[in-house]
RNA sequence: GGUCGGAUGGCCGAGCGGCUAGGCAGAGGUCUGCAAAACCUCGUACACCGGUUCGAUUCCGGUUCCGACCUCCA
């Protein structure tokens, strides 16, 4: 029987069935990144794991608004919402307007996004074009009695809110009691009534280089309000799937569901999905840490910490063999060994098509056609239990093998029935170019030129071979060696690919 | 210090109360002019100490080590 999709609720630390709010609809919201750097390859594993939660819900029907945020103000370079915002410092260090940095940041993320095959977003707003809502919201939560102004800023009232709503820190799993009580010697709290406070509008110093005019002050809104403005303004007061990296639970997304309920009473999200660190040598690859690669460092070979170069599929490919819960350590022999093994799943994908027709009906391998039936089955159980990415890549390579063997005559043609024929050629391609959006990126895939200059060196060959003529086929197949392109003769005449 | 999570074969990494993960590397075989590719077979791994159980890598308790969050980060 078909098999539900279960999500891992963070909010309820268990998977739970995934039933959307408004059928066939789904609203889904990830926290995009803040542009005043490039996006290094942690971000990245998190935007390619909900862009596979995003292509695998279209795959089952739904019509889904993928919302991702760009955080082009707000977001403080230090502790206790006193130091500046991160775009602000970018931009006075490199004497640039502070959209310069935002728009340069901003096509970088998106062309390393294209290059990582992530589909684009339904929506991409930007906190610089929700002021307005931003604004509305901070007196909608003061309203509320939620709020208090100091001297120009807005801070959010968060014992009180904890006594209206006690799930205050049931996401990220802290003791409210805890975080009030903080006794940390943080610099300048002077303005909040209790350190657990946060600011949801900050009054600008003279010097700031971002600000707005607001009924408190010519300021800025605080980090955590564009998302729950934006989110409430594209998905709704409540909506479906909410995603994001793990280090933000606290106090990002905690602080956004506070928002969203101080403002509209209403808890946001349903599902909370986080996805795990990536590390590198054991520790988290972060910008505060400095021990980050780029992706252009990483698909270019120049950084220190590989060997050679990885292609974006390659890297893409190898985030998907780690469920998106586990952290996920870089290193370069593992990158090589996913590297072959992606080679292996592209090389069955271009077979596919050329295989054998079967036009019986029934089987002359049952067995064979069972385990053909039963791994794509497998691949949707195991892709609907919280989208087990790493479960799926292995029901791909065993039905990698039975198309490697049908190809290479290993299995007669009429191994499989037509039904299960026709479902592997449907299954096998949609879910790794449609799910998992990986790809062939190797430089003679889909081209047309190479492709016929090659079937012309090779018909040469053939008929070197075909005369025995050993000498001239070696030297053809040891020129294009060189060339790093790989001769496999087999029974159904001679393959290439790209080293 | 508080909270939470993890320790899997040579490497990376899934998973589960009893039954094959998968990839890479390695060994043997089939095929092949040779090579490559492909296919078949193989290693019997689950940090340590107790407990529950007919049976635990999987559940419970403890120990050690590692990591994350608590403060900007996806």
């Amino acid at each position: 029987m078909e098999s539900k999709l279960k999500i891992y609720n963070t909010f309820s630390r268990q998977k739970e069935v995934f039933e959307p709010l408004n059928p066939p609809f789904v609203g889904m919201y990830v926290c995009g990144p803040t542009v005043y750097s490039d996006v290094h390859l942690g971000n990245c594993r998190t935007f390619m794991t909900f862009d596979v939660v995003y292509r695998y819900l279209l795959h089952l029907g739904y019509k889904v608004r993928y919302v991702r945020n760009i955080t082009d103000v707000g977001h403080l370079e230090s502790d206790a919402d006193e130091g500046e915002d991160k775009i602000a410092k970018k931009a006075r260090l490199e004497q640039i307007e502070p959209m310069e940095v935002v728009q340069r940041y901003t096509n970088g993320f998106r062309e390393v996004m294209h290059l990582l095959n992530t589909l684009p977003p339904s929506i991409e707003p930007t906190a610089t074009g929700h002021l307005m809502e931003q604004i509305a919201m901070v007196q909608k939560i003061l309203d509320n009695g939620l709020a208090y102004e100091k001297n120009g800023s807005v801070y959010f009232d968060v014992v009180k809110f904890t006594q209206q709503y006690p799930h205050y820190g049931k996401l990220s799993g802290k003791v409210v009691d805890d975080l009030l009580q903080e006794s940390r010697d943080l610099k300048k709290q002077d303005e909040k009534n209790n350190p657990a406070d946060f600011a949801i509008w900050m009054k600008a110093a003279p010097e700031h280089l971002m600000h707005w005019q607001s009924p408190w002050s010519v300021g800025f809104p605080g980090w955590h309000l564009e998302c729950s403005a934006m989110s409430t303004k594209y998905l709704g007061e409540q909506f479906d799937l909410h995603g994001g990296g793990m280090d933000l639970q606290f106090p990002h997304h905690e602080n956004e569901i506070a928002q969203n309920v101080g403002c509209c009473g209403t808890a946001p999200v349903r599902y909370w999905m986080h996805g795990n660190m990536l590390t590198i040598n054991g520790q988290k690859m972060s910008k505060s840490l400095g021990n980050s690669v780029l992706p252009h460092e990483l698909f270019t070979g120049q950084n220190n910490f590989m060997s050679q170069p990885y292609s974006p599929m390659t890297v893409r490919f190898f985030m998907l063999q780690t469920h998106y819960r586990s952290t996920l350590d870089f290193s370069d022999t593992a990158l090589q060994a996913a590297e072959k093994g992606f080679k292996r799943l592209m090389n069955s994908l271009q077979l596919l098509p050329q295989l054998p027709h079967a036009s019986n009906t029934h089987p002359t391998l049952p067995d064979e056609d069972k385990m053909v039936q039963d791994t794509c089955n497998a691949i949707y159980e195991h892709l609907n239990d919280d989208f087990n990415t790493a479960m799926a890549l292995a029901d791909l390579f065993e039905l990698s093998g039975k198309i490697n063997a049908l190809y290479h005559k290993q299995l007669p043609p009429d191994a499989l029935g037509l039904d299960t024929f026709n479902r592997l050629q449907s299954v096998f391609p949609a879910i790794i170019l449609d799910v998992l959006g990986l790809k062939d990126d190797t430089a003679a895939a889909n081209n047309q030129l190479a492709d016929g200059l090659m079937g012309l060196i090779l018909d040469l060959r053939s008929d070197a071979r075909a005369k025995k003529d050993w000498a001239t086929s070696d030297i053809i197949r040891d020129r294009l060696k060189n060339l790093k392109i790989v001769v496999k003769d087999g029974k159904e005449g001679t393959t290439w690919a790209v080293e």
